[in-house]
DNA sequence: AAAGCTTCCAACCGCGCAACT
DNA sequence: GAGTTGCGCGGTTGGAAGCTT
């Protein structure tokens, strides 16, 4: 805990003003000040409630951490596609973002997107700013979200056939080069995304997916969700792509419905990730053609 | 077991805007 | 209109916790 000096008019009316990490007792006297006051006028908040912190900091403290609608806890699948979509559409809005997520911070949002999001971005060597990452999350991230939603194990039934991974990605190219030159993926968690029990072939490699060729809007792959706005931007999910799928590849089955996949231990690995490089596989193979 | 590294997130900072004087 | 104050936003940082070697 550091302290920084706030002058007053005079040297009596000095303040030590604390930082850092705030303690139960000055939680304590926030949250009482905020019973009997109000919220708002947070310098006011500040000076009169006994705490030797600045009104920002008063404010953050009670928006962020104090506030009892605030929620703790991972975000849910729901909640992160809601982020993803919101993002393409506004940027680094974070307060916007975080007012059609109902107990979420704009701190927190923000911190998602950069441990989670930057990173996988990171990884891949491409600009969360660009085309190219947005079509990436429109294409791999938010279906392996859609996967992850509850109410997919009754659509799982519907699929129950394993995917068959007989031919490798012909338009990866980005990714080789990310992933031999890149010490990142030695690491295990990755690399046994490209487990042999996945990819048995050996990769023949030749260009970047060109994702941005095909339709680009989130309703194109088509979302059913139960959060009014999303139902605003997305249709019927599971009808719509695994039409797609079925018509982009003859007999082959949509694989984020796949119970196998589940019981995959690789894919089981992978779950905290946002997307890994099966899923990139599988997405291509779904769409029987270059992405 | 311990050192080094990475990840995550609470908290801080600077800036801009709006309301008020 | 200029200055001040309060507030909110987005970017950044520091340290705790977890993980790896």
């Amino acid at each position: 805990m550091s302290t920084v000096t706030k002058k007053g008019c005079n040297p009596q009316e000095d303040i030590e003003l604390r930082r850092g990490p705030w303690t139960l007792e000055e939680d304590t006297l926030l949250i009482h000040y905020i019973a009997c006051h109000g919220e708002g006028r947070w310098n006011l908040v500040a000076r009169c409630s006994g705490l030797k912190r600045t009104g920002k900091s008063c404010r953050l403290r009670w928006l962020n951490y104090l506030k009892p609608d605030v929620k703790r806890g991972n975000l849910t699948p729901e909640e992160q596609l809601v982020i993803l979509e919101l993002h393409s559409k506004w940027g680094n809005r974070w307060s916007k973002i975080a007012q059609h997520l109902p107990g979420r911070t704009d701190n927190e949002i923000k911190n998602y997107w950069r441990t989670r999001v930057q990173r996988q971005a990171r990884q891949l060597k491409i600009e969360t700013n660009s085309a190219r990452f947005r079509d990436v999350v429109r294409w791999f991230l938010m279906p392996k979200l859609l996967q992850k939603m509850p109410y997919q194990s009754s659509i799982q039934s519907l699929n129950s056939t394993p995917i068959q991974l007989n031919t490798p990605p012909e338009s990866l190219s980005f990714i080789e080069q990310n992933t031999v030159n890149n010490p990142y993926y030695s690491d295990k968690s990755i690399s046994e995304g490209w487990s042999p029990s996945i990819c048995s072939n050996s990769l023949n490699i030749t260009q970047f997916p060109q994702i941005s060729e095909f339709p680009a809007t989130p309703q194109d792959f088509g979302y059913i969700d139960h959060s009014p706005l999303l139902k605003e931007s997305y249709n019927s999910y599971e009808s719509e792509a695994i039409q797609l799928a079925s018509t982009a590849t003859p007999g082959f089955n949509y694989p984020y419905y796949d119970s196998s996949m589940t019981e995959n231990p690789c894919i089981d690995d992978m779950a905290d990730s946002l997307w890994n490089m099966d899923e990139i596989w599988q997405l291509q193979k779904l769409q029987g053609r270059s992405i």
